[in-house]
DNA sequence: TCTGGGGTCCTAGGACCC
DNA sequence: TCTGGGGTCCTAGGACCC
């Protein structure tokens, strides 16, 4: 059997990167990009990094910081970061016979039997310049013998200049060296909770946990840190998966951009989360039978009382309409609204997928009928919304959406839309 | 005042059956 | 006193990822 190579490619600070794309004047400017609602910062550029701006923490926690410094702040801009993803993608798959889109900045690739024509370190810078040349994103490229320790690879490359981005841990020495440097967090599938347990029983380096017999982790943890162990020994577990599985869920939900307590408001706000998530459910050609509806108040205020409550339906039969789903989803949300409190956040889920057409109903149920026109409506939408941008929605949808999160920051959608083209003058 | 969103997989335990 | 045992299916919850 021929051993496999991966290679893990990972976009440098990828939102940070977008912003920056289409922006020269900020190109040495610390940069942060913001989660919805401009709550977290979920990237920064690596001036931000070097100014000590964490990722994840809450902005009004650095609010001084980031003025201070003179740290520009934007919004989340989806449709760029999207587009740009496809870009870099889409290069990548030029490059390697085989490729696993495995997150919106990162890629794996099969390289087996690469290195037998070329060394692997040169084929990795190779792919690191055309990426850059192609999209203007740089990369840092991570190879291994496993997922796993490519993972660690890319980290790697990440952390240490002098690599020039690209680190080969073919080796076993190097796995090895590389191994004892890191602490065990920083192995792929190993949180917070996991590394608190592994460090009671002595285990903090990714090198010790290599080196604990995967028997006993097994009988301790799970088959799924059993497999962590055999990957970092250089034993592939976890094959390349090019094809993207089908969805088993999709979930629509978003805090709100003002705290909701007028139930016409959360009507609005359920409503536009099922219109999302049953466009979601079309675009994969995928019908569903199970609906759930939650709603909250915020965990973090002391000072609102807390209320929390989900609920769900089963339909008698799978359907991908909107508009069977947005009457059972209103009335969940009567069977759970309680006046009174401040609400935070709501969302929708749709699970329990069929394949339109495949749903076999029971004995004495009602047979189904799928109503061409119904279909026409729902493509009929969708083309136009897609076209035209929003122009066709239910009026339960509301128009002024008031309660719709804030995006004080955002930038243009450079890439994606004719009125916002980035301009030469 | 202000703290994201969208996923997957595994396991334990309960319900139920024979 | 001492009240079986094994299998399957489902769900909730926990853990992880980016």
């Amino acid at each position: 059997m021929t051993s496999v190579v991966f290679a893990l490619v990972d976009c440098n600070n990828f939102y940070a990167s977008c912003e920056k794309l289409f922006r020269p004047d900020l190109t040495h400017t610390p940069v942060v990009v913001l989660s919805n609602n401009d709550g977290c910062v979920v990237a920064r550029s690596k001036e931000a990094k070097k100014l000590g701006v964490k990722m994840g923490v809450p902005v009004f926690q650095v609010r001084e910081l980031l003025q201070k410094h003179g740290i520009v702040a934007f919004s989340s801009n989806y449709a760029l970061y999207a587009d740009m993803s496809q870009r870099v993608m889409s290069t990548l798959e030029a490059l390697a016979p085989r490729v696993e889109v495995y997150s919106i900045d990162e890629a794996f690739l099969d390289l087996t039997g690469v290195g037998y024509s070329q060394n692997l370190t040169e084929f990795g810078l190779m792919v690191r310049r055309t990426v850059q040349q192609y999209t203007g994103i740089s990369v840092c490229v991570g190879i291994a013998p496993s997922k796993t320790l490519a993972k660690l690879a890319n980290h790697a490359a990440k952390t240490w200049h002098r690599t020039g981005g690209v680190v080969d841990l073919s080796s076993t020495v190097r796995q090895r060296k590389l191994l004892a440097l890191l602490p065990v967090n920083e192995v792929w599938g190993i949180g917070a909770k996991l590394t608190k347990r592994l460090q009671q029983l002595g285990i903090d380096t990714a090198l010790q946990l290599a080196d604990t017999a995967p028997e006993f982790i097994r009988q301790h943890f799970s088959v799924v840190v059993e497999r962590t162990v055999r990957e970092l020994n250089g034993e592939s577990c976890i094959a390349l998966e090019e094809m993207a599985a089908t969805k088993k869920q999709i979930v629509s939900s978003r805090a709100f951009g003002e705290r909701i307590t007028d139930k016409q408001q959360m009507r609005e706000a359920i409503s536009e989360y099922i219109s999302r998530a049953c466009k979601k459910l079309r675009q994969e050609q995928q019908q569903a039978k199970l609906l759930s509806v939650f709603l909250r108040t915020s965990p973090f205020s002391d000072k609102d009382a807390p209320y929390s409550a989900s609920k769900s339906i089963e339909l008698d039969t799978p359907s991908n309409d909107t508009r069977v789903f947005l009457a059972k989803a209103m009335q969940l949300l009567d069977a759970m609204w309680v006046n009174g409190y401040r609400y935070a956040k709501a969302g929708v889920m749709l699970a329990d997928f069929y394949d339109p057409g495949v749903y076999q109903p029971g004995l004495f149920d009602e047979p189904i009928v799928q109503r061409e026109t119904d279909q026409k409506l729902m493509q009929l939408m969708d083309t136009l919304n897609s076209k035209q941008g929003k122009t066709l929605w239910f009026a339960s949808q509301g128009t002024k959406q008031e309660w719709s999160m804030k995006r004080e920051l955002l930038s243009p959608a450079y890439t994606t839309d004719w009125q916002q083209l980035p301009l030469v003058k």
